[in-house]
DNA sequence: TTGTATGCGTTATCAT
DNA sequence: ATGATAACGCATACAA
């Protein structure tokens, strides 16, 4: 029995006879034979291992189920994830995973990091494999967004509508894509001229819990309080709503708060916090099979863009706003 | 020059001539060579990729913090992190994971699953690459633990000497390590015939804010209310506390809390959540460095077993029973 | 249907 | 100090 005929029987058992499959089966199960896949990859220049690039600036509960929607489907698929955190750029870990790229051991990558990595003058993108991007619009990738900006103008709307005229925004980082698309959208919606209502950004920006408490601070210190909190995650919201609601502002009837994300906390605090979910899982499972896709497709043909509703929920955490 | 100059001029640069070293470096940055990883692995039986265990059932704030401290320690030393969950095992995933221990994709394993995976009667064990269990104690692997079982009965004992006699305790599932630890530490003090004191056990089980919620509402139908509340999670003690108050309990005034992990939602309740606070991030990177240690050692010399301090944390959710 | 032989890109051994 | 060469374990083209 050949080395190529075992070969065969394991990676196409219908293209050999019946009794030969049987007995491969029985040899392999008995000696604990596993396939060498550092020769494998070698040979037909493919590793079935994904990378993928994060960031430590994510929410722990928002990436975490991210992450596993795209484990569920590499898993599924075969694949082998592997995990590559990028803080700040151009150092040694970017080189790292820039030559991952290029020595062949993965296929390609999902970026939730928000940018492409670049060290020695390369970039991910020159070693020619699939790119695919989740929640950030990044020019020759796929790219999976949500409808951040429309949400977000929408629950700005309901806060309108709800009476609310002073608004405070509590921002991400300034150089974040979702962080700008969010500012974007509700900025436009201030700047169209059928309201008055104002909204003034909190100078603290992070995606943080501790951000949502300074920007608490400095909410309690103002003399004209808005009555409508805007924030950038969910984070922001439940630390500024712990905060103020210490200090004796009722929430919603002094102030009205919407998060953005929806993690669990959220659907805990008292009062449940309004926010704007994310498709959190939904975003893994879409960003690994369009990535799934590409790899199996070949050439790129054509990048994809997807946008992934997200889910307005007015809950404990906003009213309407209450004369005093 | 042949392909072995290149290869030792890039693998052992002062093996070779300063002039040699040049003209390669400058041909490998001109033509941006990187050198085929399956290749090498084939050749030198390494893939300096680590595999990580886990499991779905561990919240997300704990695991990101320990996630990042193995994603330090390998990055730094040039391993690639490659990430799996086993949710059940002896399915479909967990022969995946078998099989990568075999193949030769990866040269070892952290456990954060608190089980070895096992599959088609190979369990991760025989393919004899080093294994390092996170806080859970395997035979046959390097282990770190907590002191868990010591905090937890501090934490009972400081309760008891602020004159609490009735306790609740809300625990994880009965098949987990650390419940089964915290339990047993739990019941060891109750059980000292130095104390009248009693402990009860909510029906909930498992590590999330729900069970945290449903045990309240238990908790709010009891004729006799325990004064003292002890979570095997701040998750629990999260969704507890809110819950409660809700209902118009005091929190540390009529019922007392305290949980488990340090994560950073605790910071941010109202009140402080009492906790026991983790080393997370040095979890993950006692359990890279123990790893790497091994792999780089070659065949496994001893065992090691090590067990990182706790911190107990009495803060505004923990106060003295009060007579009412 | 099965076996034989070659090459994938490295590194290590040996000779120069 | 450098070059030639074999071998790592698999998959495939080709021969049988």
């Amino acid at each position: 029995m050949s080395t190529a005929t075992v070969s065969r029987a394991l990676a196409s058992p219908d293209q050999v006879s019946p009794e030969l499959r049987a007995r491969v089966q029985a040899a392999v199960a008995k000696l604990g034979y596993t396939p060498n896949a550092a020769a494998r990859q070698l040979r037909i220049k493919r590793s079935r291992t994904a990378l993928v690039v994060t960031r430590r600036r994510w929410s722990a509960p928002f990436f975490a189920e991210v992450l596993r929607g795209l484990d569920e489907e590499f898993s599924a698929a075969g694949y082998a994830m592997v995990l590559g955190n990028v803080d700040e750029d151009g150092g040694e870990r970017s080189r790292q995973l820039v030559d991952m790229m290029f020595s062949g051991t993965i296929d390609g990558a999902v970026l939730l990091s928000g940018r492409v990595a670049a060290a020695d003058g390369r970039t991910m993108f020159e070693a020619g494999l699939p790119l695919v991007s989740l929640c950030a619009a990044i020019e020759g990738t796929h790219t999976i967004l949500t409808d951040e900006g429309e949400c977000i103008a929408r629950g700005a709307r309901e806060l309108l509508r709800l009476g609310h005229r002073n608004f405070l925004y509590l921002p991400g980082p300034s150089d974040n894509y979702n962080e700008q698309v969010r500012w974007a959208a509700l900025a436009e919606v201030f700047a169209s001229a059928s309201t008055d209502a104002t909204v003034s950004r909190a100078e603290q920006c992070d995606f943080s819990l501790a951000a949502g408490v300074a920007a608490a601070r400095d909410f309690l210190s103002m003399k004209q309080r808005p009555t409508a909190v805007i924030a950038v995650s969910d984070e922001n919201a439940i630390g500024f709503l712990q905060t103020v609601q210490e200090a004796g502002v009722g929430v919603p009837h002094d102030v009205s708060v919407l998060g953005f994300d929806g993690i669990e906390f959220a659907d805990f605090c008292r009062p449940t916090l309004s926010t704007i979910r994310q498709p959190r899982l939904e975003l893994g499972r879409a960003g690994a099979r369009i990535l799934l896709k590409a790899i199996e497709s070949g050439p790129p043909l054509s990048l994809s863009r997807e946008i992934l509703p997200n889910e307005l929920q007015f809950r404990g955490s906003t009213g309407p706003v209450c004369e005093t």
